[in-house]
DNA sequence: TTGCTTACATACTAAATGGTATGTAACCTG
DNA sequence: CAGGTTACATACCATTTAGTATGTAAGCAA
């Protein structure tokens, strides 16, 4: 009767059957089931465990738990990088100086508990990239984009007088890709906030070595250069 | 017969049973497999199949899976950083220098399949921190141990006037052993050899940027530091 | 309304998994 | 050499796993 109701308001108006949204449902499920115990530990089981579906419509959109895997680094972990990392940067005059206040921005925000869960992207490259072909081209697709994108912003950066002409940007954004993997790793390993401080500052010193502005806004003690 | 000829020379010359060997000969085997495969990857089955001995040996030393994975914190990957990456350094006048050199002959001295399996360390980090404790409490100390490690170094080297005197070295410690995870995470996902030179040449501007002495014998390009 | 297709839910299976029970030969102690 | 303990090997088990077979209701075209 209810169905009925709805039925009759306009042509398509209720779905009980949202195509889009159940896919999707799977996916965010599965990606938190695995960002947080990793790919080989969850089992399909607990993932539709966590959603109101069940096996059956896991099955009708992914053919193997692999093809999740795999779903999940196109379209979960690739979108949050560019969401995360490069799009933040498109209104800034100087990258430089958003790349390392966006670092401070998202690990200020998040939750103890989820900064200890790592990079999503960093896991699955450490745990899946030597074991099946599959994620391991895909994870390189999207580590490349995230370079790529990266000396996007630092070529603009150079040009606009932010970065020292003989820097090698290129260089420069696999280093900054280096480092956020990196600074990730440590503080799932080391749940020390002083760890935070110590890797933030000389991220810091090494961003003032590629510099062209010697002090940035927010000097962290003295200027670091051409002072001895 | 052999045996007995054995027997004779010495009180306790032959050992059909060899305590040591075996436990040592599965830690090994678990080692090569956890790091190819991950912990979770493997199972204790792979495991033996890898050895002469069986499932019964495997038990009789190790309690359940996790203790052998804690044994292998502890008994392998711990010697290990000290052995790669302290020792070496020892008999060094400039640690900093030795750091970036003791990289360089890692990296060109390992296979390429073997580059691509990362860091022992920063594999089990990744992987076991987040859902184990047990990891995660023995994975921090080895980190910890690698940090103060380096840093005792590093302060060697600030008193031998290698190091500016405004670089807190733990800071520095703790950013190199990021480095490291991330140098060895990103090979791991990037199988470009282009990406070793890149993150070398970034490690080498940072290393310059604490330095006290400008430029190293292996000068990158022209001086980094105030000629603008 | 009819009938076909799609989108799931339920029940099941074969293999793999961590762990155990039990047997047995090597080794040590007396 | 007798008797007990240690160091394994073998066979087994309960559970979990990815994946499948089958059923069924929703949606759509005629």
């Amino acid at each position: 009767m209810v169905k009925n109701l709805k039925a009759r308001k306009k042509p398509k108006p209720t779905r009980i059957r949202d195509l889009e949204k159940t896919r999707r449902d799977i996916l965010d499920a599965a990606f938190m089931e695995v960002f947080t115990r990793g790919f080989q530990g969850v089992s399909v089981d607990d993932i539709v465990k966590k959603t109101t579906h069940t096996k059956g419509a896991f099955y009708h959109y992914f053919p193997t738990k692999l093809d999740l895997g795999y779903a999940l680094v196109d379209e979960v972990i690739k979108p949050m990088i560019i969401d995360r990392w490069i799009s933040p940067l498109d209104t800034l005059q100087d990258p430089l100086a958003g790349i390392l206040n966006q670092i401070k921005v998202l690990i200020d925000g998040a939750a103890p508990e989820e900064l200890q869960l790592g990079c999503p992207l960093n896991n699955l490259v450490q745990e899946m990239a030597p074991i099946d072909a599959g994620f391991r081209d895909r994870l390189q697709v999207a580590l490349l984009l995230w370079i790529d994108e990266t000396n996007r912003h630092l070529q603009r950066a150079k040009k606009a007088g932010f970065i020292r002409a003989d820097v090698d940007t290129r260089s420069a954004a696999y280093f900054i890709v280096m480092a956020h993997e990196g600074f990730y790793g440590m503080l799932k390993g080391l749940r020390d906030p002083r760890a935070f401080e110590a890797l933030y500052e000389s991220l810091d010193r090494f961003f003032q070595s590629i510099s062209a502005t010697p002090v940035h806004e927010e000097p962290l003690g003295a200027s670091h250069c051409c002072h001895s």
